[in-house]
DNA sequence: CAGCATCCATTCAGATACTG
DNA sequence: CAGTATCTGAATGGATGCTG
């Protein structure tokens, strides 16, 4: 074979990409996890959010104070999305008027590396 | 300062995220490296393709071989694409009929541990 | 304060048919 | 073989106005 594992260079095959069986899908499927990774961080604004979060618990309207030029509702929607891929947890208070505080889950502060490296690989020439 | 890095824990502060001072963009903008990285990517079938690619040169007809469902039309819009942002590069074959083939250039397999990186948190419970 | 409802412009991807 | 051209439907994101 002339091509056991381009991407891992001379060292044994490593787990993931693209030795891994499941790497062997003809099509995109929801199921692979470098769609699950990319569809998390998909979407504008949304990597910017999760970066204001690594930064700390945050409200609504510090988010919104943070990134101005963002409007409401994509705020909203980008917060529900993270929500239901478990990347952050919402935390509505008692009391008038609400205040809804958001933080990263442990899945979502695991981001923190992938982001890493997404960002040395755009900053590399 | 009550959060100094979450992302980096205890250690020192790591160049990136989200201690960057370019990491202090109010709104999406083309020259952020982790916007630049995830542009790479975007896109259904991207990462599929190079995926294939990882495995070694290939060309147009054998990606479109291994990649059944993917429609001529988007299949050159993802390769054209790659080559513009410097991940693949293309070599036309002199003769008739022509046949093109496409390899990652250095910067494209540097994408493999970033699409490691992807793997592993998408594939993390 | 933290959202939801509605409308609109743009982008995207798939299908189909044709060409250097 | 390796594309290009055109069309259509779906998804995305922004603006505006209203509500628990």
């Amino acid at each position: 074979m002339a091509y056991p594992t381009v991407s891992a260079g001379p060292g044994p095959a490593r787990p993931g990409l693209p030795d891994d069986p499941l790497a062997r899908a003809a099509a995109p499927t929801p199921g692979c996890p470098v769609e699950v990774a990319l569809d998390a961080l998909r979407g504008r604004w949304t990597t910017l959010v999760i970066r204001e979060l690594l930064r700390g618990t945050h409200t609504f309207g510090e988010l919104a104070a943070a990134l101005p030029d963002l409007s409401d509702k994509v705020l909203t929607d980008r917060l529900h999305r993270l929500a239901a891929t478990g990347v952050v947890h919402r935390d509505r208070a008692p009391g008038w008027p609400t205040t809804v505080s958001y933080r990263l889950t442990a899945r979502g502060q695991a981001l923190g590396p992938v982001l890493q490296a997404l960002w040395e690989w755009g900053a590399a020439d």
